[in-house]
DNA sequence: AACCCAAACCAAAGCGCTTTGGGTTTATCA
DNA sequence: TGATAAACCCAAAGCGCTTTGGTTTGGGTT
């Protein structure tokens, strides 16, 4: 039984009889004749050190490879060190390809900071007890939250838990404010869509992401309030909620073009992500569609290095937010949030360009009306 | 000074005074009114604890909702709990897509074990330098290392550390044998080719991977192989390498289709990822050529649930290997190679299914020319 | 000379856990 | 009945760091 112990303990004297590698302060400060309260200090940048003594320790710390024992000085300072996430796993839940971008972003910024990220793999029915047990054990200083929901309640709980936290996105619920970053989504959608508009398609496809999402949501309220700007009835509008990949893109067009006759069928298309849209160009192309002259297709872009709307052979029109410098941007702020030099729990809002490039164009002529600009939309 | 210090400091006693949670041992042995030890050996299953006073503490535990801290227990145990994984970053590094599938495989078997993921953000320069610092911090139990390249130092390194490793794929260098998980890359290229050229197929395109990477070149002495067994020559095969991504796909598809004359084009073709033939059927589709009438292709599918080669127009011929599956499976045996379950290195090779769907047929009539299995390869 | 003060250093007390190396009962057996 | 072994429990010693609350030293003031 101990045995068995034994060999699970990682033990800390594996590295005892290492050459001259010296492991611990206190072999390091005898060497030194120093005190280890000198020493940690000297390391750590305190004033109270002398220069010549501590330019010696750093020498001799440098020399020796020393490096202080992540999990001791965790315990003593009570920090982490790390920010954490709680990662979605399961046999259903396919972690999004979004994701990795984001997580890019972040780790290039971690690492400037010199923070690690932890992730915690969680069902979704065990998250909250996965949250509990990061805040418990203090394993990190702060989360941050992703792919929001409508209804949030990972919000109140990290409160209860009293765990830093940063969201990236804003849920409906809770309503007042919480740290976050996100970007407007419902103003990108809404100048998508008068673009649409204004360029005479009368009837729109919109492929969103799953509206169980807040920005789902946030982006289908931009699409409406440009739709009813310019007063167009909304059943002028196909809505349909998927996950957003090249798969589900490729069905809801296939559907959409495929089995509507051609004088109902939507002219113009907004698309939740650069995956739907690689199906939808897909299946356009599959049936004979071409871009824009039967279709025009405006696209939200994350920014991935490897699949660039202006590469695609009708370069896409796209509205662009990347996703990469998000993530970079919530790293720095939450560490900020975790060492207290930011107190007040900012909204931070990116605004989103539109990029028009060839995919989108006049609407089909037969179908055409081109509609003046409206009177000032109520903003 | 001091109070900018005092900012950065996470102070533990943010709980003291909540509610009637029980932070800590000694708090909660008091309370039961045994020994830390007592609580402790009850709470990790020694044996040496009478199971009324078990069940005891372990209900008192749960009511309290105590968490051991994990600082202290790592301090303590030298034990991090967690594996860790050095992510590469850098304004030029995509992270690659097949990363989300693997962790996702790897968080799933994670929670079941209930261990941490730790990601550690390095630029490429600077790779050795953070393998360093996790060994020296003992951050982590142990590493795995991915996306090996042909020749692989950071096993020197890992090893020299003494930092347990599995390692996802294999180096050409060094040559002695290290723990890994693999996919049989040459014998499922190898097998993709073969079909191939029994279906007559006498001019090949190969669009690889990174040949900085390890599986590209074993993939392509696969493809090699074949060939080789089949009489064709060499230059029968169009070699391309580049990161694997819808955009290199279409680029190199295109420069293969379009600008070659139809009498020298290839009629199969090898394609390394899903996403590099989801370029290169958007460049068939643009050059109005038909799968598999006028070119037949096996791609190499890693299981992405939401790119599914069976969904395509044309079902797409395949070489399968689960990458989630293999993440999975390298948690398992790290965890198990840290525990000292697993002592002796061994080398785990998986078999990849050819799965034969609509992308493949008959090399076009006028170049076709059959071949009998030559006689039993050297193998 | 007496006093003060800043600079530079230190001993020791934690941080919260695990584990060692006993102790004290209670059953078990010769 | 005494010896022996379980069975059960405990005090205290770490793990390697940070931080508190000093002491010592030497130069400047009055």
């Amino acid at each position: 039984m101990d045995g068995a112990r034994q060999l699970i303990l990682n033990s800390p004297k594996r590295f005892e009889r290492t050459d001259t590698a010296i492991v611990n302060l206190k072999q390091l400060s005898e060497l030194l004749e120093l005190s280890q309260t000198t020493v940690s200090r000297a390391l750590n940048g305190y004033p109270e050190v002398n220069e010549k003594t501590r330019r010696r320790v750093l020498e001799a710390a440098q020399q020796h490879g020393y490096k202080p024992n992540s999990n001791a000085r965790k315990l003593a300072t009570g920090r982490a060190g790390s920010i954490g996430y709680v990662l979605p796993v399961g046999r259903n839940v396919d972690l999004d390809p979004h994701f990795v971008e984001f997580l890019s972003g972040m780790g290039e910024h971690a690492m400037m900071r010199d923070v690690d990220l932890s992730l915690t793999p969680a069902s979704y029915e065990r998250e909250s007890e996965a949250y509990r047990r990061i805040a418990a054990s203090r394993s990190v200083d702060g989360v941050y939250l992703s792919s929001m929901r409508s209804d949030e309640k990972r919000i109140g709980l990290v409160r209860e838990l009293r765990l830093p936290f940063l969201a990236h996105g804003r849920a409906q619920l809770p309503s007042d404010g919480y740290a976050c970053v996100d970007i407007d989504n419902e103003g990108a959608f809404h100048d998508a869509a008068r673009l649409l508009l204004q360029l005479g398609h009368q009837r729109l496809a919109y492929i969103n992401g799953d509206m169980e999402f807040a920005f789902a949501v946030h982006r289908l309220n931009g699409v409406k309030r440009a739709m009813a700007a310019y007063g167009v009835p909304m059943d002028r509008l196909a809505h349909h909620s998927a996950a957003m990949n090249e798969e589900n893109g490729y069905r809801i067009a296939m559907t959409l073009f495929g089995e509507t006759s051609p004088a109902t069928r939507p002219t113009g298309v907004l698309s939740a992500s650069m995956f739907t849209t690689l199906g939808v160009v897909r299946a356009l192309t599959h049936l004979g569609l071409s871009l824009p002259d039967d279709v025009s297709i405006i696209t939200h872009d994350d920014v991935f290095p490897f699949l660039k709307p202006e590469r695609f052979s009708v370069p896409l029109t796209t509205t662009r937010s990347s996703i990469r410098a998000a993530g970079a941007r919530i790293c720095e702020r939450l560490v900020d949030i975790i060492s207290g030099v930011e107190t007040d729990p900012v909204q931070e809002i990116w605004p989103v360009e539109l990029i028009v490039r060839a995919s989108t164009g006049p609407a089909p002529a037969e179908r055409r009306i081109v509609r003046k600009r409206p009177a000032e939309a109520a903003e």
